[in-house]
DNA sequence: GTTATCTGACAATAAGGATTGTCAATTCTG
DNA sequence: CAGAATTGACAATCCTTATTGTCAGATAAC
């Protein structure tokens, strides 16, 4: 336990330097490895059969240090996931904000780096567009955590949680137009990428137009 | 191996039977109530967490059933899936032969069956919508034809195959089309139907339609 | 250079479940 | 009824992987 060694530590003296690393740096640079890894993995033959020690192979550390940073094979797999679509999100959201006032002008901006990202990194993309259903409860609340903020990037929420009585329907309005882009994304990729980000970007944006119009007139 | 038998049969020669049943009928029932068995447990515990032995135990039958009609879980999976998805397939197909030619009846009665019966049946449904994901590439397959089915059923493929360029991008509308149904229909039931048929079916149908018209456009 | 800490390799353990095999009881055929 | 086929219960085996534990060697601090 790294607790014990602050014991006879005053409260800002850094613990024992390896690599000239700081204790608390080895250990999150060891963690950011195994999601990296994990990413990798996953890519390569699915969540389902990516074992602990195959991940911690690719990590180039043992099994010791996977239980360090988590506790299963399911908070790695969230903790990869995260890692992966909150900075999809963040770009998404830059992507938006520079593309102005527009509505129509800020949701061609989010999906086309929504859909260059997706072209650039094949094995990301499998991780957060096919391993993450139906592992369990847990993994499935950050999904649906995830489609939540996707949604609210392509339409921001004007209308969702104001109109109680209105609500519950812009939340299917939501998820219909997620569930849209996400599968169009996840045929895009299973099929290697036949059209260009731009027409892929073009269809996913009609089903987009849908949820814009429609929470509008609501 | 009951193919032994078939040596000491003239071609026509009904096996012995038991229960009133030819051996054939009887392997089919188990091979029904074993079905039957997978959507209840997967309906609970999910396909992940279901075991072999709780699925027998449902089917009130032993192991050794199991591995004369499936070759292992996948395999029930799939017929599970099969058996549930053609059933429902076979019914928005009637129900849209019965509302006549307009394209739009044809729609909101295809698709009002297809939530009727999701309503009616939850568990059936918790297969078909959710645990059907990123199994294994065989799973995916399937899950991929059914999708194709059901996209045909709901907007009938005037241009699909025919405009080979176009193909790939009809697909992709088909696919978010499809995307967007599955989507909406995942979160209306796991919120436990807060909606009711009519208004379900009217947010999908608007995505419906955007494939429709965009799908005559081209 | 000595000592405490950290690391890597790997063994040991544990657990869960799939798949196969055995055998006695049951049900049919003649 | 006698004999063969069929069934049900359940044990035995086999595998796979997660998880914990051990230990010798490497590294930094003093």
């Amino acid at each position: 336990m790294a607790r014990v060694n602050r014991l006879f530590m005053a409260s800002s003296r850094k613990a024992r330097l390896y690599g000239g690393m700081d204790a608390e740096e080895r250990r999150t640079e060891r963690r950011l490895k195994l999601i990296d890894a994990a990413i990798e993995v996953y890519g390569e033959v699915g969540y389902r059969s990516a074992t602990v020690k195959a991940i911690c192979e690719a990590a180039e550390l043992t099994e010791r240090y996977f239980y360090e940073s988590f506790a299963n094979s399911e908070a790695l797999l969230i903790a990869a996931y995260n890692h992966v679509v909150g900075h999809l999100h963040e770009e998404m959201t830059a992507a938006a904000a520079a593309a102005g006032d527009d509505a129509e002008a800020r949701l061609h901006a989010a999906l086309t780096l929504y859909f260059t990202r997706l072209k650039e990194h094949p094995k990301p993309a499998r991780v957060f567009l096919l391993e993450i259903s139906g592992i369990s409860p847990a993994v499935d609340a950050v999904k649906l955590d995830a489609g939540r903020v996707f949604s609210d990037i392509l339409v921001p929420p004007v209308l969702d949680a104001k109109h109680g009585d209105r609500g519950a329907a812009a939340t299917l309005l939501s998820t219909g137009m997620v569930g849209a882009v996400i599968s169009i994304a996840l045929r895009w990729v299973s099929k290697q990428y036949p059209q260009t980000v731009e027409d892929v970007v073009a269809i996913a944006a009609s089903f987009c137009r849908v949820a814009l119009t429609d929470l509008r007139l609501r």
